[in-house]
DNA sequence: AACGCATGAAACC
DNA sequence: TGGTTTCCCTGCGT
């Protein structure tokens, strides 16, 4: 029996924009086909025509976005190539990929040369049917927080000791703690970095208060949930913040990142295609290396589960890499002069992909399985660690196209399956649920690529890139937008209620029915922005107090970190504002 | 309701 | 090699 909160009234216009009704997944783009003429010329270059006419048809299967252009006499028609599968010749909605029952799941043609091996692959594949089938539960939002971030979330990540506190990190560099058992209980620090907080990990169940938090701004930092008191373990950028500036060559900015718990051990990638190890108890660097190519991201990191020597990055330059960490202690900063990196003698492995790979990651459990999601709308999995030197065992064809405005999609494992089987990854592309165009996010198995699971609520009709299955308990948190969910399955004695999308809704005007889709209504509304408004009026009014205040007795927080606080140690930015209130209260409108 | 904008990979020149 | 253009089922704010 879920706790929820009322959602306010007002806030039910908020998370529901519309859904663009057009599922027109058709490839032949009748609107500019039979627009007039000039206008098509202008919006193509007309020199091109032809030679897209010709290379369009060759799409090759490694997912080239292409695009043909037909000529007909004063019109053009245009084909794009299918959304899922980025070949041509079918629309989305028609793509064998989507219609397979399996995802378009292909096993890897050269499996082993081992006869044992290729008599079970063959069994498996044409043998009997699978025998074990995983079972999901239906799942339904019990409880979010809408708007808790002012701007999309990038991050997520689960307290190490308490069950119900998850942590995100926002686009603007706020961080913030959520009860999603209180649901409307939750911290945010507002100023935690000064750009995209691109991870958060908990630094284990010794220190379980606190994270690791990489940023864009080009920081590590090291902070205690609880209090917000954070420390610098790395700031790539001495010179400071300069507006404006944050994308040009020199500066640096972090992302990928590990807590290495057994080791002690904070393992960070920046956008150069640079890895730093830092010691979690003297804060100190301990080593840097150019592992992958100069002036790409490095994505992610992870630290296999059971041997803590073995790393594996993922890059934008379309590799992710397995290292043996023992062989780079002695490598410390040997880059830092010119660019003269070490040509890694330490990889054990690269695994090869057509796009940017957006995440890797070793199997929860056992580490020897690899999951990874690359921008070419395949999910590959590589059975065994030792054979990630060759081609992925499977290659699932699953929508989370790159798109520059949403947080890249990653694929998670869930912890809690013993089989090493289950995983969970948002979906780009969008579905018609009872007249709703809706973004659901998949729960599917490792092993075959079929689909377990698909949550989706009337109320969230936003994309979903950010999901993780929690590590202990039956939860799966989403952050979307700049709000964050957390599904349950529906017990079945509750049989419920197929809550009937909030009242206030329809009375809103829209009446809009949604269909078949359900929505539970455990919703806390939640305006960051307003409250921050609210805030910097009350401030310029010269009145910073009224702290901790809520609605309906929950405890919210909205913390401001005071800017010297920030800035401590490090020259004054050109653009650094006035410190602010140290504590301004947040507050519910 | 109709925009404008932030923003990133990759193809193209 | 670097600057420019394209992609064109985002989400939010004005």
């Amino acid at each position: 029996m879920p706790r929820w909160v009322d959602a306010r009234e007002g806030d039910a216009e908020d998370e529901d924009d519309e859904p663009s009704s057009e599922d027109d997944e058709e490839e032949f783009d009748m609107d500019r086909a039979e627009a007039p003429a000039e206008q098509d010329v202008e919006a193509e270059e007309p020199g091109d025509t032809d030679e897209r006419v010709q290379s369009g048809a060759t799409a090759g299967p490694s997912g080239q976005k292409q695009k043909i252009t037909i000529p007909l006499g004063n019109r053009k028609l245009v084909c794009h190539p299918c959304y899922l599968c980025k070949q041509t010749g079918h629309t989305t909605m028609t793509c064998p990929y989507r219609i397979a029952p399996e995802h378009g799941c292909v096993q890897a043609a050269n499996l082993s040369s081992d006869t044992l091996l290729a008599t079970v692959l063959q069994r498996e594949q044409h043998g009997r049917k699978r025998e074990i089938h995983l079972e999901q539960p239906s799942w339904q939002v019990d409880a979010a927080v809408l708007k808790l971030h002012s701007r999309r979330c990038l991050c997520l990540d689960f307290h190490p000791t308490k069950d119900n506190i998850v942590v995100s990190g926002d686009k603007k560099g706020q961080v913030a703690v959520w009860d999603f058992e209180k649901v409307h209980e939750r911290t945010v620090y507002a100023q935690m970095h000064r750009a995209l907080a691109n991870n958060i990990k908990f630094m284990g169940p010794v220190q379980d208060s606190y994270c690791a938090s990489s940023s864009a701004d080009g920081k590590l930092k090291v902070w205690d949930v609880e209090t917000g008191f954070d420390r610098e373990l790395l700031n790539m950028n001495p010179d400071g913040w300069i507006q404006g500036v944050t994308d040009e060559k020199s500066w640096i900015m972090l992302y990928g990142l590990d807590v290495g718990v057994e080791k002690g051990l904070i393992i960070v990638g920046d956008s150069k295609g640079r890895l730093y190890f830092v010691d979690a108890r003297s804060d100190e660097k301990i080593f840097q290396g150019q592992l992958h190519k100069k002036g790409m991201k490095v994505t992610s990191c992870h630290v296999n589960p059971v041997d803590s020597n073995m790393l594996m990055t993922s890059s934008n330059d379309w590799t992710a890499k397995i290292f043996d960490i023992r062989n780079m202690s002695t490598n410390v900063d040997n880059s830092n002069g010119k660019g003269k990196e070490s040509p890694d003698p330490m990889q054990l492995a690269v695994l090869d992909h057509p796009k940017v790979v957006n995440s890797a990651y070793f199997s929860p459990i056992s580490g020897s399985k690899i999951l990874t999601t690359c921008i070419d709308n395949r999910i590959r999995v590589w059975d065994y660690v030792l054979s990630a030197h060759g081609p992925a065992d499977r290659e699932i064809v699953h929508s989370h196209d790159f798109n520059r405005y949403l947080t890249p999609f990653r694929a998670e494992w869930d912890p809690k399956d013993p089989s090493e089987r289950t995983f969970v990854v948002g979906r780009y592309i969008s579905e018609d649920f009872g007249g709703v165009a809706l973004h659901p996010i998949d729960v599917l198995d490792a092993s075959t690529g079929r689909l377990l699971s698909q949550l989706v609520d009337a109320n969230l009709s936003t994309i979903c890139p950010v999901n993780k299955p929690h590590p202990r308990v039956n939860v799966i948190v989403s952050g979307s937008s700049r709000s964050l969910y957390a599904w349950r399955p529906v017990s079945k004695d509750e049989d419920d209620p197929k809550l009937p999308v909030k009242e206030a809704k329809e009375a809103k005007g829209k009446g809009k029915s949604t269909g078949s889709v359900p929505s539970s209504a455990h919703f806390i509304s939640f305006d960051a922005d307003a409250t921050e408004k609210k805030k910097r009026k009350a401030a310029s009014a010269g009145a910073g107090e009224e702290a901790g205040k809520s609605k309906k007795g929950g405890k919210s927080k909205i913390v401001e970190k005071d800017e010297s606080d920030e800035e401590n140690g490090e020259p004054s930015s050109p653009n650094s504002k006035p410190s602010k209130g140290k504590k301004a209260g947040g507050k519910k409108k």
